[in-house]
RNA sequence: GGGAUCUUAGCUCAGCUGGGAGAGCAUCUGCCUUACAAGCAGAGGGUCAUAGGUUCGAGCCCUAUAGGUCCCACCA
């Protein structure tokens, strides 16, 4: 009985079976093994906030790539599965739930908050892994973790009371970036600068003592409500004269100071700049320079917080157009101007922040960002593609404290409790019970919790146990490859960097691995309110996640956006089927009885074309192996993609085929080794990029247990043909040649011709005499004559030409004269130009005295070729009388 | 304002350290050849954005210019 496989691959009825069984026999499961070479990956958790996007498909997929990949090669092999809290995100998932319900948050109270949260991540999180599984991630599920979960949330603790205690954790009253929305601080990585067109309003500010007044300019009218001041340059001899007086600030009763400070920039507006310390970055710094009082008129909702003003209770908007209104009316508005400005905005809700002073508790930065700097500057680390070194070091070497408290209750709560009878902070893992103090048992924790990146920052190590000392941390850790998006560069990679040097002394990784985003196929991001994303997992029903896989991995450079297109997924699913049917041809070839003895290729009994396809699939799994060492992963799976489509199923396949046809071929078992050998390797080369339907093919043509625990194939030299590579190489042109000029002849296949193959060099006689058949099978030939010169060849018979030998088919009720010296002329101009290009060089004293030899050598050949296959095209030209 | 990146076949993109321009899709012409029509065989199609430079040799390196995309940045 014959091996029976389906007539196309369908995915569906071997993916979840085959997953099913690696995750029955604990293949993706690691334990600390001396005995080999670990090689770790942490999955960049996805956030639990919904359903796994194209750009999870991507990220996974390329992780799942290289982690196959090593675990092929023999490393201890583990990838850390998981998922991210993501503070703030879900937060406002969970509150719009609520809304739906009629439920307001407050209501809840912050127990029944966080229960409803934790439901959500039951729910979600669950989800999240049921997909990851369904694109093949082999990921070590004995091991997810959970941003929140004890030991991470014990790792969290942890740092946080050591940088306190190292002083690196302060809290302190500074300008910070609000949303008013999400009523929260946020870091300055959180905020999105975007283009807006406003307005630059001129005002005219009195000068109090009726002298005349000074202009300003502003881009944020109602921020006058707060201005303590008026700064000019102190270079600035427009504006000397009003250093130190006094000014009436419009629309209030109060009287500012003009001062005169460095940061105001002479040539920009009027040179007079409004200082609003409480809501102005630069205009804070310059007011803690001058001792300027800070007035906050603003509410956490971004109304205004003026008592007994007009304004007080107005939106921020409203109190500006208000405050225009007014100016106008006074008389003081000078003119408006139209000015596009940049503007802060919330990532996550978009909108615009408002820079507010707030009591917050910040990281210290600037030693802690040393050691991540080094670590670039020295090689520890490394970005593929490296362009983003340079990323990552600007926003290193320009790095800002990093503002970690927010106002939400969903994340880990800030670990610090204020005595309430003597202020005194305590900061501790666990609640005291007493005020160390003043020894009051009245303590009250701090509401705020922790920026959610806070624990992503130490995901690599938290994984694995720390603070904990144990067998995993030592042995798996640092990791090997960090894979993510460019996209959270800021957010994530260099948290995480300087978090795993001031908490373990070492880099938590090696290289890391950028991706860019997965686009629509007009070049937009795929995003909910465009409705242009596509669900990976419609696209795995559809298609197959091997399908899906490929897709994601070729065609584009690392670092790279891609476009997604159907008709690209299409064309790996070709693929799929593809590798489906040559694997079904040739197991339907394979007779059960005799597998064992197919077990062993015997050297002695191969084919110039076994040997030649061995080769090349030895050469390819070098090369492969190169690029997946140098994280070219589309190159690599390109590369297995052409070979198995062309040199295999194309060209060895349908050489093979009369051998295997006729039973009494003394060759024939050779080529079923041969076959079986190679689609073994092709396969195994083609199993980190698609594991599901490598493995099906792998179990049922050998019988083994699984690819995925095989050997990923070597290099080996016994199977480095030269010399058959190059006479098969010869046959395939002889072949493509004879195609070529019967197809422009219009000669039907059914159409057999005598092939008269002529060439002087006896070698050459010798290749076309073991490839005979192949004229047959391939170049519709019929008899086949092979010969030193053209004796008994028709006068009128066709001619095909390569640089190895002249074939003349008499096709003569078919020939077209006219069409054939058409042909020889065209060939003869392309000669004409080769030839040109090569004499030239050739005769290019500079080239030939500073090229390298090799390059010489080669060129000479060429030279040779060509020459040789000129006067070939010149003969039969004449022969036809031209 | 600073930086990155892109500009290659009709479309989308590859092209690793400089050594004769590639793929997929699309188009055209033949084929249901007993693994595959989700296939086979063939064909057409590109002064590699522009201008200089380095080099024996440039799609690749350098400089400038134009256009696109993105990131960073406290010019009110």
């Amino acid at each position: 009985m014959m091996k029976e496989l389906a007539k196309t691959y369908d995915p569906k009825a071997i993916e979840d079976r085959t997953y099913a069984k690696w995750m029955g026999r604990k293949y993706f499961h690691a334990e600390v093994d001396r005995s080999k070479k670990p090689f770790t990956i942490v999955m960049p958790p996805p956030n639990i906030t919904g359903k796994l996007h194209m750009g999870h498909a991507l990220d996974n997929t390329l992780q799942d790539i290289l982690i196959r990949y090593k675990r092929m090669q023999g490393y201890n092999a583990l990838w850390i599965p998981g998922t991210d809290h993501a503070s703030i995100s879900t937060e406002v998932k969970v509150i719009n739930k609520l809304k739906e319900e009629g439920i307001d948050k407050n209501e809840l109270g912050r127990e029944g908050f966080l229960k409803r949260t934790w439901e959500w991540r039951e729910e979600y999180g669950r989800t999240i892994v049921d997909q990851l599984k369904k694109i093949g991630s082999s990921c070590d599920w004995d091991r997810e973790r959970f941003t929140m979960d004890e030991g991470c949330s014990e790792a969290v603790l942890e740092v946080f009371v050591r940088l306190y205690e190292k002083g690196y954790i302060y809290k302190g009253s500074r300008i910070i970036n609000w949303c008013p929305v999400c009523q929260t601080s946020i870091s300055d990585a959180e905020v999105e600068h975007e283009e807006q067109a406003g307005h630059f309003w001129h005002i005219n500010y009195p000068i109090a003592d009726g002298s005349g007044y000074v202009e300003i300019a502003t881009t944020r009218p109602e921020t006058m409500l707060g201005d303590t001041a008026v700064a000019v340059n102190p270079d600035d001899e427009r504006y000397q004269h009003l250093i130190g007086k006094t000014l009436k600030l419009p629309l209030t009763d109060r009287e500012i100071p003009v001062i005169a400070d460095p940061y105001v920039d002479r040539e920009f507006g009027t040179g007079c700049v409004k200082i609003t310390p409480a809501h102005d970055p630069n205009d804070f710094e310059v007011g803690r320079r001058h001792n300027l009082p800070e007035i906050n008129i603003m509410n956490d909702d971004a109304t205004i917080n003026c008592p007994g003003s007009k304004y007080d209770g107005m939106d921020r908007y409203q109190a500006r157009k208000a405050i225009v209104e007014d100016l106008e009316a006074q008389g003081l508005l000078v003119k408006v101007e139209e000015h596009v400005h940049n503007v802060g905005t919330h990532d996550r809700c978009g909108t615009t922040v408002e820079p507010l002073i707030k009591q917050q508790w910040f990281v210290k930065m600037e030693e802690m960002a040393k050691p991540a700097i080094q670590a670039v500057k020295n090689g520890d680390l490394t970005f593929v593609p490296e362009r983003f070194d340079k990323i990552y070091l600007h926003w290193l070497e320009n790095i800002r404290d990093w503002c970690i408290s927010r106002q939400l209750w969903w994340g880990h709560r800030i670990p610090a409790w204020y005595c309430d009878d003597c202020q005194e902070i305590v900061v501790a893992k666990t609640a005291p019970e007493v005020c160390p103090k003043c020894g009051s048992t009245h303590l009250t924790q701090d509401p705020d919790t922790l920026d959610t990146w806070f624990s992503s920052a130490l995901w690599p190590f938290s994984t694995l146990g720390w603070p904990r000392e144990g067998e995993d941390l030592d042995y798996f850790y640092p990791t090997d490859v960090l894979v993510t998006g460019y996209d959270i560069i800021f957010f994530w990679v260099i948290r995480m960097v300087f978090s795993g040097y001031e908490q373990t002394g070492k880099c938590p990784f090696h290289h890391v691995l950028i991706h860019g985003l997965v686009r629509d196929s007009l070049g937009r991001k795929m995003s909910k309110s465009l409705g242009n994303g596509i669900d990976p997992l419609e696209i795995i029903d559809q298609y197959g996640a091997d399908a899906l896989r490929l897709t994601l991995v070729t065609g584009n450079a690392p670092g790279n956006d891609m476009r997604f297109y159907m008709e690209r997924v299409e064309s790996s699913r070709n693929f799929a089927n593809k590798v489906w049917n040559a694997s079904r041809f040739i197991m339907m070839n394979l007779p059960e009885s005799q597998e064992a003895e197919l077990a062993e290729l015997d050297p002695a009994k191969l084919t110039d074309a076994d040997r030649w396809i061995l080769s090349k699939v030895n050469s390819l799994a070098k090369d492969v192996t190169a690029n997946m060492d140098n994280f070219e992963l589309g190159i690599a799976v390109q590369k297995v993609y052409d070979f198995i489509w062309e040199e295999f199923c194309d060209w060895y396949i349908e050489m093979v085929k009369p051998r295997l046809y006729n039973k009494e071929d003394e060759t024939r078992q050779a080529a079923l080794v041969t076959l079986k050998q190679v689609l073994i390797n092709a396969l195994k080369l083609l199993h980190p990029f698609m594991p599901f339907i490598s493995e099906e093919i792998f179990c049922n043509l050998s019988g083994e247990e699984s690819i995925m625990i095989s050997s990923w194939p070597e290099y080996r030299e016994d199977w480095n043909f030269e010399k058959e590579e190059r006479a098969i190489e010869t046959i395939k042109e002889a072949v493509r040649s004879i195609r070529n000029v019967r197809s422009s002849m219009n000669v039907p296949n059914s159409k057999k011709a005598t092939v008269y193959v002529v060439s002087q060099d006896a070698g050459v006689r010798e290749i076309f005499e073991n490839g005979k058949v192949f004229f047959a099978t391939l170049g519709h030939a019929g008899e086949v004559l092979i010969q030193a010169d053209k004796a008994g060849i028709a006068k009128d018979a066709v001619s095909a030409l390569t640089a190895a030998a002249a074939f003349y088919m008499p096709l003569a009720e078919l020939v077209d004269v006219e069409k054939e010296i058409e042909r020889l002329k065209k060939e003869e101009e392309r000669l004409t130009k080769e030839l040109a290009r090569v004499n030239g060089m050739l005769n290019n004293e500079k080239f030939v005295s500073r090229a390298p030899e090799a390059k010489i050598q080669e060129e000479r050949k060429k030279q040779e070729k060509y020459t040789q296959m000129m006067d070939q095209v010149k003969e039969r030209l004449a022969q036809l009388g031209v």
